[in-house]
DNA sequence: AAAATGAATATTTTATTGATTATTCATTTT
DNA sequence: AAAATGAATAATCAATAAAATATTCATTTT
């Protein structure tokens, strides 16, 4: 006997595993739900529609971004300057094995990215909330300059664009994109101390 | 009686007046050709299709950018840190009046970025150029800490992304984005300091 | 001979249709 | 009564045909 909320998350499942194997478009109601061996109109019990279900994975798959994000820049032992190293470069890797890796991923992101600005500019905000936490330490030990946190995290996290979005995640080198994640990094740094 | 040159030039001067208005993809060869009282046929004596004709535009769209650019920064009564200042403010202002003002210039560089990316490469090494002659020449004059110019350079302008491509630029507020165009060039002027 | 064209061909766009799929809802099952 | 379904409807997609347009080239004009 399964809790609504299990048979939601078995229904998640299986749409994660079918959108990120064969694309959002390849992927039908019908086979959701046998996959659940459900009827596919009882998926519409728990989801209001397709849209919505990526919209979830979606939302999941920035988690991720900023999970990684957040465990690599609050390590105590790093300086200030070395967390928004860290972020720069976690901002690029998560990215990179969230696009590059699962091309369908970057699909579903792109769909998203279109249809639910909301989602994005959520995540945006998660961001610049993380990065503005380490400018506000990173002032308060006296590493970098006074200043106002939120608007200087905006400033840096608008200079990372290119660590970002598919297109250029996709487009770019990797290594390229490293040497100019690790160096716009260490501008920026000394800008801020 | 016409020389080759002012013809090519008729054919290019109809051909922007009618792809800037209506659009590159709702323009018509017979079109131009009519403006120009000549047969369709004609025009394929100076140019040999279509695309390269909106290539050509596109073309001096970028020199727009680019001269703009040369100008703002090559301002002797200027700071290297102004310069850079200048660099970022006109990248903004010059894509800005290029996309937002005329709607169908955006459509005729969209396209050109996706079929000839050697012209928006050949645009972003001028670009870098003219920035890499603004460090080192700040360099020089010991207002930058001495390095790799050209290495610089291309942080600089990676860093400035948001600026450059019409997905940002039409997207966001001008006001939004002349704040972070402004913020993220005093934070990268006191990097390089 | 060089410049230009009209008519023929190749390519691209647009419109139309049929088929597939998403979504709803009245009915059935638990 | 809550959960689930099958069947009906609405929306979307893919294939095709038709039309418009780009491009070529043999011929005509200057």
């Amino acid at each position: 006997m399964k809790s609504r909320q299990e048979i939601a998350e078995q229904i998640l499942a299986a749409a994660e595993k079918r959108f990120f194997h064969y694309g959002f478009g390849k992927t039908t109601m019908a086979e959701i739900a046998a996959d659940c061996d459900m009827s596919p109109a009882n998926i519409y019990r728990f989801f209001s529609n397709k849209q919505d279900i990526v919209a979830i994975l979606a939302g999941r798959c920035f988690n991720f971004v900023e999970n990684s994000l957040q465990n690599a820049v609050q390590r105590p032992e790093l300086s200030a300057a070395q967390q928004l190293e860290e972020f720069a470069r976690v901002l690029l890797e998560s990215n990179f094995s969230l696009y590059a890796e699962k091309p369908k991923v970057s699909e579903a992101v792109q769909y998203i990215t279109e249809k639910r600005t909301d989602l994005v500019e959520a995540h945006r905000r998660i961001l610049a909330e993380i990065l503005a936490e380490v400018l506000a330490s990173g002032m308060q030990r006296g590493e970098f300059r006074k200043g106002n946190s939120q608007e200087l995290a905006e400033f840096v996290l608008n200079s990372l664009v290119l660590f970002q979005y598919p297109v250029f995640v996709l487009t770019c080198q990797l290594e390229e994109l490293r040497r100019n994640a690790s160096g716009i990094a260490r501008l920026l740094v000394r800008g801020l101390q």
